[in-house]
DNA sequence: ATATTAGATTACGGAATGTAATATATCAAT
DNA sequence: ATTGATATATTACATTCCGTAATCTAATAT
């Protein structure tokens, strides 16, 4: 194949639908996509010389009568994609390929908070482990950099959290790229997040849903019609602006506040552990940061009558399993529900929040909605 | 032309873009919604074919040099739309033309409040409209219908109001067409709201904006990417479910209650008057309601990241100007807004709701949005 | 008069899809 | 075994819609 070809639309919706739904064959495909067999089949014929998908007579298939179907894959094999992701404390990185497998993971401590060194270690540690997986640089699609903090007026420029406060004003478009060998793609932590989650996570069938991001700060984003929304400014669902930073709010950095003002030396997130959590005021945060998180996912379910809504983030795992325990309920969202409400699910395989990032090369190289040029039929 | 003529996909942005952005010339058409000119002229040459757009020279233009351009514009007269929208107290109908003239309108009192007296007055008012004004029934798009009210799991159902709800269980898409001679067009007051300011108001040359509705209960619409987002169950922008009917609101309703509770006899909010609103009590509601407003407007911002949140319904005038005022100030939205805050404005021409309902038929015809079939090249 | 300029059009070619007919491989019935 | 029925897939050709390159049009500027 031609390494990295750009698909046209329609291509891209049947990889697309082979993403969500699976294995398909083409009449059904054609049938989903509101497309004709014959285009159906030319298509597929592309993406096989690309080798982009592959093809096997299906097994399982109860129909007797009738040429047997062939079910169509994704090859996972085709594209690889790196991901990035760092916090104040740790770098993670990752090698995936289209599928969203991890073909390898790394996570390095975070001693000096510079933006040098971080780029310096993220973007070693992706060569090295490029290199050594064998991979054909050719077929790595870009590396995806995904990191806390919102969006600013100028979409290039990050609004920095407390704990990287010491950066130079980083021009994200232009200043990441010389560290890297691959097209560098950049988003903050809650996009990266909906987009592993849409693209490798259990939401992959889902048109709608959003992502609570609880990590340092508070950050969401929403997926909406199978595309990122993100509003105006970049800005939508930014649910951390509806909890004023001067009050109490289910933030990391509310949790760590609360901690240090009780006596315990704690700087970090991953510093807390089960003892922590058993105390008794850390009982009152979890009670009331659950509540606030309930509300938050009330307020969610009305706005955007979503299918469902992920909790996600780099919180202590019994919290966030607490809060979606808690919220998960048969009536989940107080009186007044007339429809059914959202699921309240907790974000899958959410300890490894590089591979979100890594999606973000793979958006952008095979989603209809990124796609410009021509369309003919289909949406 | 052939009446009602099905536009391509592409053909469909070109009256969009004239009906939100005003006349422009072919190049400047080809640029905005890049297609090439020969493109551009050949689908011109198609829609004025179909007299659904007209062409002068351009008096006004400053360029002297060069080929002097041609003018296009949407013929108002080439379609026209019916609307209706009722209240528990009266039924609004009107005839549209294709840019939203309302060429006849009418409010008629609601005697009785059962469904077939309502339909049946609704019907008659139309077919009446359309006769004494001459117009070719063959060139009407189809009717509006809206109402209060929000839908149900069964997306042809919709929840009943208090004041309704004598009603049989209507099947909206069944019931509704015998009352009329056109293809009838539903959805609720919110839904009509949005696409009528999307249409015919000052939010027309918005991508991204949401309404606030507020009438005898509380609801909203949102456009986001130039479409309406229903959400799952048809049901995102439910506004009202983010105040429990148990506590105070700033509902119409709530505001009848308040009024009759201290000792005034009101039925309807259209009895609402200068002296009810300068009661020493409606200071407090009027008081408590906007601050539960301004709340609204900053989640809403926080969700959607909109361009502007547009306040409507049939809540006294005084009362809506009120929150719009108090709301648009210089720092609207309290603490921690890193990006510009969406405009906080009024609805336009808010006393004919059925202009938004007439909206409803036009839509289905010409926009993008609604299109299925051959898209080649465009978005 | 002639060149220049901005807007619009024509003639032709190409990309992507659809339609109608046909091919393929399996089961079921003779 | 042969034939027909069936579900899936493909081929050959026509159609739709767009773009490119060249050309036309009507005004100003020289």
């Amino acid at each position: 194949m031609t390494v990295l070809k750009k698909l046209t639309y329609n291509e891209r919706r049947i990889v697309n639908s082979l993403r969500s739904s699976g294995l398909q064959n083409r009449l059904r495909l054609a049938h989903d996509l509101g497309l004709t067999p014959p285009t159906i089949t030319r298509l597929i014929t592309n993406l096989l010389q690309y080798e982009l998908l592959s093809e096997h007579v299906d097994q399982s298939s109860n129909v007797k009568k009738g040429f047997p179907s062939k079910l169509l894959d994704i090859n996972p094999e085709a594209i690889y994609s790196a991901g990035v992701y760092f916090d104040p404390d740790y770098i993670y990185t990752c090698v995936c390929d289209l599928v969203g497998n991890m073909v390898i993971h790394e996570r390095q401590e975070v001693a000096d908070r510079s933006f040098e060194s971080i780029m310096n270690l993220s973007a070693e540690s992706i060569s090295r482990h490029i290199k050594s997986a064998g991979i054909d640089p050719k077929k790595v699609a870009g590396v995806g950099v995904s990191y806390p903090g919102h969006y600013t007026p100028d979409p290039n420029r990050v609004f920095r959290i407390k704990q990287f406060e010491s950066w130079p004003d980083v021009d994200i478009s232009k200043d990441l790229s010389p560290y890297f060998d691959f097209p560098v793609f950049h988003m903050n932590e809650s996009t990266a997040a909906v987009l592993g989650e849409h693209y490798y996570g259990a939401s992959r069938n889902f048109s709608n849903f959003c992502i609570i991001r609880l990590s340092y700060g508070i950050g969401g984003s929403v997926i909406l019609n199978q595309q990122l929304y993100l509003g105006k400014n970049k800005d939508a669902a930014e649910f951390g602006g509806i909890f004023p930073k001067s009050q109490p709010r289910p933030s990391g950095q509310d949790l760590i506040d609360t901690l240090r003002a009780t006596g315990h030396s704690i700087n970090r997130l991953s510093e807390v552990n089960k003892e922590h959590l058993s105390l008794p005021e850390m009982q009152n945060w979890r009670d009331r940061s659950t509540e606030q998180v309930r509300w938050l996912c009330l307020v969610i379910a009305r706005m955007y009558d979503p299918e469902a809504i992920v909790i996600s983030g780099t919180l202590p795992n019994a919290l966030l399993d607490h809060f979606v325990r808690a919220i998960a309920s048969p009536t989940p969202l107080g009186e007044d529900f007339m429809v059914t409400p959202p699921k309240i699910v907790r974000a899958t395989k959410d300890n490894f929040p590089q591979r979100g990032a890594a999606a973000l090369p793979i958006y952008n190289l095979f989603s209809p909605d990124t796609f410009s040029g021509f369309i003919t039929k289909g949406r």
